[in-house]
DNA sequence: TGGCTTCTGCCGACTATGCC
DNA sequence: GGCATAGTCGGCAGAAGCCA
């Protein structure tokens, strides 16, 4: 192990190279150049528009999308390539997803893109920094995190053959912890209808509880 | 090269929404 | 209804492009 040299990560395996997020993957900005935004002439069309809380409202992957952008609209904004990591830099900061299909999207939203696998492995370290992306935004009336500050973010990344171990990791335990809160949601619920029945049967004369007495309490020494 | 125009990105402000 | 938070928009400053 060595240090990083960077704070919120600690130490990290001898062979992990340190760098700035820019020289990670390539990095754009997305764009929405006309004004005013809201011109309805610009949209309609059968171009993905992605604003924002479309970003935050996905777990992983944008799959949909509440607007479309017609010819006119896609020559003032930007279009990422399907694969694209984005992450919200205004407002909401630090929302991280991956791009399901070509799209395109406002200022708002810088996105990250590599042709290896390393979308994957970068959409899991990101949504990791959230609290560091909040910590580097600039406090006006709402946070604004800028290019120059996101790209100068340093991160520490493992060999690409590493990286995949890390992401079937991930998936495999993230997979069984998924599986557990299914079956432990489902026992909640149970108690829950439980519980509502039994208040309902002692209100109404159902249970007779007369000479109930409340369990003791075991002292802990 | 300097001045004008257009474009881009940052950031503050406004609006919508949710919660108490 | 009031407050907090989220989401989007508009204005502005600086950069880039264009032309004389």
């Amino acid at each position: 192990m060595k240090p990083s040299g960077i704070e919120w990560i600690g130490d990290v395996p001898e062979e992990w190279q340190l760098m700035k997020l820019k020289f990670t993957a390539k990095m754009m900005r997305g764009k929405f150049s006309h004004r005013p935004r809201n011109d309805a002439r610009l949209y309609g069309g059968e171009y993905p528009f992605i604003q924002t809380g479309d970003v935050t409202k996905t777990e992983k992957y944008i799959s949909t999308y509440s607007q479309t952008l017609n010819e006119w609209g896609y020559s003032v904004s930007k279009e990422f390539p399907c694969g694209t990591v984005v992450i919200t830099i205004s407002a909401n900061i630090g929302d991280i997803a991956i791009l399901n299909f070509n799209g395109c999207f406002p200022d708002s939203v810088v996105g990250f893109f590599s042709n290896s696998n390393i979308n994957e492995y970068l959409f899991y370290l990101l949504k990791s920094m959230k609290n560091v992306f909040i910590s580097e935004s600039i406090e006006g009336t709402q946070l604004n995190l800028n290019v120059e500050r996101l790209s100068s973010i340093k991160v520490a990344l493992p060999e690409p053959m590493e990286q995949l171990a890390i992401l079937d990791f991930i998936k495999t335990e993230t997979a069984t912890i998924d599986t557990l809160i299914t079956k432990y949601q489902k026992q909640i619920e149970l108690m829950q209808e439980y519980r509502t029945a039994l208040i309902s049967q002692a209100v109404t004369g159902k249970i007779d509880v007369r000479g109930w007495q409340p369990k003791t309490k075991e002292v802990v020494k």
